[in-house]
DNA sequence: ATGAAAGCGCTAACAC
DNA sequence: GTGTTAGCGCTTTCAT
């Protein structure tokens, strides 16, 4: 049995809220009985129950992070945002990994809330607008904009990213540029696919649906989707990937075609993950503030958890970049 | 505020007691009074308070899972093979990134049983084997040994990885191999080191603490260690690196000085990282059953919780198999 | 089948 | 400076 504020009350005579109120720092406890205090409870290994605090406080210092696909190190490295943050105010964070299911999402919203999370942080899978529905804890949103109005979100601005993306691969004279999304109808999915038809749109380049293909954010998808163009009658000379996952399928596929990279071929991705950057990689992508997505989420959270009623609901929009790298150059030089 | 037990019990006309059973689908409570409470409960949007149910079940349905890295894939997979786990038995997992730093792994430690987490699982960032004076809860340990006995753990053979690693080095020829570590005291590194040597003894080579080198494993550190060592008056002519991310710091560097792989330098990493196959990366390595090595920590986890008293210490031990892509070949060739 | 009452470990009012 | 009391939301005897 782990031993109680009440344990070390009978131990040191004095009544348990005094104990308490030794253990907690707080004002009202002569010096001397602070100490024996103090002392007896390492003495006898206490270790406070968080779960009793809770029930009283009505605050559990514990938070809730929803991510899709922790497999793609975009979402550790927001993780890691997330927690260092988090760490530093005292706070824990329960990780969930959706796997992009919407029922698993659910689940996790509903289970985060029974555990009585002080907030949660959530990258949707998909942008229905029925998040509110689920949800009574404060909540920032990740990079998407479902229930748009309702709650804080951070996000990179996608659709200057999908427009840069496009743009550098048209200025390298680039002719025919697919777009390999991801999951349809998820935020950060229909804007980059904005930002792309934009840049077509400024450089009077027809926008052809035939080479707007979507798939899931993984890296097999971006395979599977640029291998059955390359296959067509009429096949791209560039893509834009919706990830950098998939920009890794769709550079595969590329080489198994024996098509030059970037001579013939041309590719840009999303999201400047780590591997991106690796010497026999040198993918030309879009680059987020990954890391500080994540600790800027929390940041917003915080505000949102302790300023309480006069909800103000932020929206934190971050600038992308492009890093140019060995994926893209002038074509057919 | 939030809608509770007493809340629905007045509503319904009911004692609270009778409210707790129908929810729980206890036995005892008429049919149609349980419909009727159930019905309430959920036109109220009645959510149970997990904190308030665990104080009084002793039992917070909650884990702990304490990492030293998230950024590096690995161990990503293994969270999801705990957290998929977890998620079908009810539980929750409360994810920790220590970043190989021995406070913050205390700290969370700590900060986990007084949450009260039913049970933890913990790749230690070193074998000091002082663990169980921070630890008074169920715990799995995963590739470590740290105060062997007391706890159950599950790792890969690393030992025999580290000797199937050198052992192929050495049968296509490379003379001079390198060990290019990670944290000295880690139990991965110590073991991984451990087959290192036996290989070389077995096939006559002289050990040469000279190229025995230990970083963090992390990418730059494997870039260094290597470097250093391609300066040096005698250099490798291959290197065994303490895991895939340090492999690719020693790849890159590799080829910064302009050698060939693996006519020149032969390359072999441990844990098969999903990105150790990219097409341009195809790295020879050691191969971890990493999604199930944290499927079956939780599973370990679980009996250990359920079984309570009649404590059982299992070790379970995965056999590792050599995956030969393109960063090792016959020397000279 | 249902209810009353106790109590999990703690904090917070209020009294002294 | 210290103690008494109530109560957080729930489960669990023990009655009825």
């Amino acid at each position: 049995m782990n031993v109680t504020i009440k344990d070390i009350a009978k131990k040191t005579g004095v009544s348990y809220t005094t104990v308490s109120r030794a253990l907690n720092g707080k004002p009202g406890v002569n010096q001397a009985t602070m100490e024996r205090i103090l002392e007896e409870a390492k003495k006898m290994g206490y270790q406070p129950n968080a779960i009793a605090r809770g029930l009283v406080t009505k605050h559990t210092n514990t938070l809730g992070l929803i991510i899709p696909d922790i497999t793609n190190p975009f979402f550790p490295t927001i993780a890691s945002g997330v927690e260092e943050a988090a760490s530093k105010n005292g706070y824990n964070v329960f990780l969930c990994n959706t796997n992009w299911n919407k029922e698993k999402e659910r689940a996790y919203l509903r289970l985060l809330q029974e555990r009585r999370v002080d907030g949660i942080i959530i990258k949707s899978t998909s942008d229905n607008n029925d998040l509110h529905e689920y949800i009574t804890t404060p909540t920032v949103l990740l990079d998407s904009r479902s229930d748009e109005g309702k709650y804080s979100s951070v996000e990179t601005d996608n659709m200057r990213g999908g427009f840069l993306a496009t743009k550098h691969l048209i200025e390298l004279g680039y002719k025919r540029i697919a777009y390999i999304g991801g999951h349809a109808n998820s935020h950060s999915n229909t804007t980059r696919l904005e930002g792309y038809k934009q840049a077509l749109r400024k450089f009077h380049l027809e926008i052809d649906e035939e080479i707007i293909l979507y798939g899931d954010f993984k890296m097999k998808s971006g395979y599977q989707l640029i291998e059955k163009l390359l296959k067509s009658d009429n096949p791209p000379d560039a893509a834009f990937a919706g990830n950098d996952f998939m920009a890794l399928g769709v550079l595969h596929c590329v080489q198994v075609f024996g098509l030059n990279i970037p001579r013939d071929f041309g590719v840009v991705g999303f999201d400047n993950i780590p591997f991106a950057q690796l010497p026999q990689v040198q993918l030309t992508t879009i680059n987020q503030p990954t890391y500080y997505m994540g600790k800027s989420a929390l940041e917003l959270l915080l505000e949102e958890i302790n300023c309480g009623s006069e909800k103000m609901v932020k929206r934190v929009i971050l600038e992308p970049d492009i890093v140019i790298r060995n994926t893209t150059g002038p074509k057919g030089v």
